[in-house]
DNA sequence: AGTTTATTTAGAATAATTCTTGATAAGCTT
DNA sequence: AAGCTTATCAAGAATTATTCTAAATAAACT
């Protein structure tokens, strides 16, 4: 038994729909590249897709999953995630949320929205502008870090950060 | 009579001030890119900053310039303003702001925290985090260009936008 | 089966930024 | 002032994430 089976029905769209909706095809090649990212909750970067991806289809192109990411974000089925000048991760999470970018660990975390609040509620936005968009990151350090950061510090026991600090 | 020179007093600190206090010195490269950011109100990328420093520095080498703005917002008197994958943008704007990134004109405008709030009432951080640095930004229209989009529109009189739109 | 269109791939190209290295200049020390 | 030390600058090379090009492949359509 097969669940949303989108032939004829109108249920929730699937990822398949949002691509056929733009005349694309769902390849095999996006199929994984969509697969990789759904697989954990994290944002990998291109190139940690490809060498997930690579492990089940060893001959896809970085190019390949390049286009896939593309494909897929410029669908609305994943987000594409930046921070400074670092490179672009990307996130299967279509919720409206920030991310946490660690420096402890270098892990990206996804900070939810409250319920009923809206970013305007906080920003002095003039009224006549029109938002498309919104992107929020905050830099600390995650929970974890932080809380064994707290514990470990005083002994001045200071591991190595996983970002660069010059 | 000059004000604001911080011999002996404790006045608030200059931009000098906050050179000095890592041990560097404010050179007249530093100054003339300091300069050109203050000028104006908007968010010139880097070699925007070099065309401008140019006309009054004509032997000024562009990495200089990266130098030059990498210094000052180590030392915290200028900001680094990233959005998507675009070239870094530089404001003199240190109180807390988001940033408007117009697809209209291609213009940065700066957007201020609403008194008394904070980010943590929109956003579901978890307590144990530490937050260092928070970044917004917004994409949209900005209120010329939303304006002139509500009334020229209608008409079907679309002006070619500044950013790139594949 | 033949035609059109989308997709993949490898490698070249791009562009922003950073790095390297040898001047040049500034600040101290004697 | 002369010498020493360190910071800064400048030109160009190098890096790196990403995009582009062009040819091969695959799917959809007629
Ligand atoms: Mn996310
Ligand atoms: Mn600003
Ligand atoms: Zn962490
Ligand atoms: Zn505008």
């Amino acid at each position: 038994m097969k669940l949303r089976d989108n032939h004829s029905g109108d249920a929730s769209p699937t990822p398949d729909d949002h691509i056929h909706g733009r005349g694309l095809r769902m390849t095999d090649q996006r199929r994984a590249v969509y697969d990789a990212l759904m697989g954990q909750r994290d944002h990998p970067t291109a190139v940690e897709v490809f060498m997930r991806v690579k492990t089940k289809m060893p001959n896809i192109s970085l190019a390949t999953v390049y286009n896939c990411l593309e494909t897929l974000t410029d669908c609305g089925i994943i987000k594409a995630v930046n921070h400074d000048r670092e490179p672009s991760r990307y996130c299967p999470n279509l919720a409206e949320h920030a991310h946490l970018f660690c420096q402890g660990c270098g892990s990206v975390m996804d900070i939810p929205l409250r319920s009923n609040r809206r970013p305007q509620d906080i920003w002095d936005l003039p009224e006549d502008v029109s938002v498309v968009q919104h992107e929020v990151s905050f830099r600390g350090l995650c929970p974890k870090c932080a809380t064994a950061d707290a514990a470990d510090t005083p002994p001045d026991t200071q591991k190595a950060p996983r970002t660069r600090s010059k």
